[in-house]
DNA sequence: TCGATTTGACCGAT
DNA sequence: ATCGGTCAAATCGA
């Protein structure tokens, strides 16, 4: 079953217009990382990636129609540029973001403090509603779990694994929405301030799936953001925000692309990118969306910045 | 054995 | 007084 980005009503001007906007900033960080990287400045290339993947992730949920506002997408971090080589990027910062650099004052444990901090504010938080459970590539441990008055749902409360060995404030919500049972609606607070969690997070596989001679002429490139984690429905969810490789290939001129996530496939040729359903890649075709050739070429730019940048030859 | 989850208790905010 | 966020002992499972 196929259908056109034209055709859809998802596929709105607006949604395009999102789209289009979540993948330049994806363009101009990953030109930001090209410079910091040049320059050396890792612990700012670390917070240009995290910021990156939140453009592809915010792109990848809105065109699977998984959003319904903008406020529900991943915030971006707010990068600190020290360098001057980077300063003129409009990256859009979430009122809900906090400095990717913050240095965690204090990591003391506060000994039995149960029942402090309650009704948290709500600034400092973003939520998102999802049907499918995607890893985020952080590490949560739940905590606590707790019947809601007026809520026929219970809600879950998880930390980050890294809270005392880091000090990593992140915390998240998860709770099913009262009108949709097969909706969960997942609250986070805090941005993640660990390092480690970076470094666990589902795979982002330049992969090539085409190795025959014949193929080669017309060779494919498939990125696939992949949980490696085996984590379980109940544990773990949320997005992905970093990765590793284990094969790459460099994207050239005329290539063609494909994105896989662990719900969905995405392939970039020409001027159409298209998304595919539940990693089915050669039958789940669903959806086909033009995209015209300044875009493709953003698009490719940033896929070749990945490489280039993040998994050096 | 050890790390993760469950669940009742605790306690501050409303 | 009630609600909701967190703690921590008990329990589970690899």
């Amino acid at each position: 079953m196929e259908c056109t980005w034209q055709a859809q009503s998802l596929c709105s001007w607006n949604l395009w217009q999102r789209v289009k906007e979540e993948l330049d900033r994806g363009h101009e960080l990953a030109n930001q990382l090209r410079r910091v990287v040049e320059n050396g400045d890792g612990g700012l290339a670390e917070a240009l990636v995290t910021n990156i993947l939140c453009s592809i992730t915010n792109s990848l949920s809105l065109l699977t129609g998984n959003h319904e506002s903008k406020e529900e997408l991943i915030p971006h971090m707010q990068a600190h540029t020290s360098s001057s080589t980077v300063a003129a990027a409009p990256t859009i910062v979430e009122s809900s973001s906090c400095d990717a650099h913050e240095v965690i004052k204090s990591t003391e444990r506060i000994v039995d403090r149960r029942g402090s901090n309650k009704r948290r504010k709500t600034s400092n938080s973003w939520t998102r509603d999802t049907t499918d459970f995607v890893d985020d590539g952080h590490a949560w441990r739940k905590y606590g779990q707790k019947e809601i008055h007026n809520a026929s749902h219970p809600r879950s409360y998880f930390r980050c694994s890294h809270k005392y060995d880091q000090g990593c404030k992140a915390t998240k919500q998860v709770q099913k929405v009262e009108d949709d049972p097969c909706l969960f609606r997942i609250t986070y607070f805090e941005n993640h301030t660990c390092t480690h969690s970076f470094l666990k997070a589902p795979e982002l596989i330049l992969d090539s799936i085409s190795s025959s001679p014949r193929e080669e002429s017309d060779s494919k490139l498939m990125i696939t953001f992949e949980n490696t984690n085996n984590l379980k429905y109940k544990q773990e969810h949320p997005f992905f925000s970093s990765y590793s490789s284990t094969e790459r290939e460099i994207i050239k001129p005329n290539h063609e692309a494909s994105i896989q996530s662990s719900s969905c496939d995405y392939r970039v040729s020409g001027d159409q990118l298209t998304v595919f359903e539940s990693s089915e890649l050669i039958s789940g075709l669903l959806k086909t969306m033009e995209f015209d050739h300044e875009d493709m070429l953003y698009y490719r730019t940033m896929i070749g910045y990945f490489d280039q940048e993040i998994f050096p030859m």
